[in-house]
DNA sequence: GCGCTTATTGGACGATTGCGCAATATCGTC
DNA sequence: GACGATATTGCGCAATCGTCCAATAAGCGC
């Protein structure tokens, strides 16, 4: 429990802007992004809730400055420990081992938020989409590597990367809104197969 | 432009319910399900706020039972339209033209306010998993009916609904709430193909 | 130490939210 | 035609929302 180094009462400005956007991801995993208020947000940081429209013009780029720090680390994590990889296949591995933690609902929640909040926020639309696509582009990039050294074989990767991943997508879904039959287990299994047969891998290879 | 029936002034409970339900879903089809309020169904029906509360005993309720209605009419269409199929591949590609309406995406911008708001509202997360429990029921059920008559082949009826349904709405929900490289074209033909694979079918059988 | 810049405060503003309740209007029944 | 049941009104209530703004105070260059 290391406390926050020392704050002074006056921050820098670009200090100030991370405090308020980390400050909103507290916030976020708690009560959800839809419902995260501006005054929740100065609660966290223990300042007036005038400050954050000192650097925000709206609710709706807070939210989106938070909810792409969200998404954006974690795919720095799945991209980092990717390129580590020796191969395609073992990269794909990491991918599916990465994009699926299982103590991190809250993380997915805020991705169903966003999803449902882009048809009112543009700036949460903007960032949404942005950050769908760059995953896109990751496991896009990854299938063309293991397609040019003939480890795997697939006619359309771009297409199969949006496959996979909205597969993936529907399936945690079910998981995290509805906590339905669908299980943890069965998310990983059945998109890993899918993602074996869209690639032309044997079977339990990428499990 | 037909005049409803002369509405009378002081409607059965039944009636006054549906009526309630009914705006609230027109309502929902401008603006979603999350930013619905009280006063606005009041406005669509053209009485005051306080009768929703005499039918209703909160607004998680109306959202949820306005979100049903939706739903389960959708789902009837498509049940109703596939029981008269005389084969499980042709009730199959009922599905696949039926849970695709191109000119109804506020119908899908409400499956997605319903998941991203199931983890604030429990009537609509109740009536949301109901439904969709539902739909991979009927999906089953079809699957289930082909393995019989050996007219498709799957091992498991059960899963490959849901990762059917999962597909279809991983990708529906690129279209719909960002618009983005994914075309309704693209989410038809990928997930009839995906289909196809999983069952058993030659390529184009359910196109 | 002085003064300018600006980070920060703290509350006001108007709009909006879900909900509750007493008063009123309307209907079916005798 | 009067009565009882209840559908409906219309507003009030307390809480909350995003946004804005004048006042305050902290830091930096001189």
């Amino acid at each position: 429990m290391a406390a926050p180094p020392a704050l002074p009462k006056r921050m820098s400005p670009a200090d100030r802007r991370e405090a308020i956007v980390a400050a909103t991801v507290e916030v976020a995993r708690r009560k959800g992004l839809a419902s995260t208020t501006v005054r929740d947000v100065a609660a966290e940081m223990g300042t007036s809730s005038g400050l954050i429209h000192h650097y925000f013009e709206s609710m709706d780029d807070v939210l989106a400055a938070a909810f792409e720090v969200v998404a954006r680390q974690d795919l720095a994590v799945s991209a980092a420990l990717m390129g580590e990889a020796t191969s395609a296949v073992e990269a794909l591995r990491i991918f599916f081992r990465t994009y699926t933690p299982a103590d991190k609902d809250w993380a997915f929640q805020l991705w169903l938020d966003a999803w449902a909040e882009a048809a009112r926020r543009p700036a949460v639309q903007a960032t949404s989409r942005r950050l769908n696509l760059e995953w896109q582009g990751l496991l896009e990039g990854t299938i063309r590597s293991g397609v040019a050294d003939a480890s795997l074989l697939c006619p359309d990767p771009a297409g199969a990367a949006w496959r996979i991943l909205s597969l993936l997508d529907g399936l945690a879904l079910q998981v995290v809104a509805h906590g339905t039959t669908v299980t943890r287990a069965d998310v990983v299994a059945w998109s890993t197969a899918a993602a074996e047969r869209e690639l032309g891998l044997s079977a339990g290879v990428l499990g």
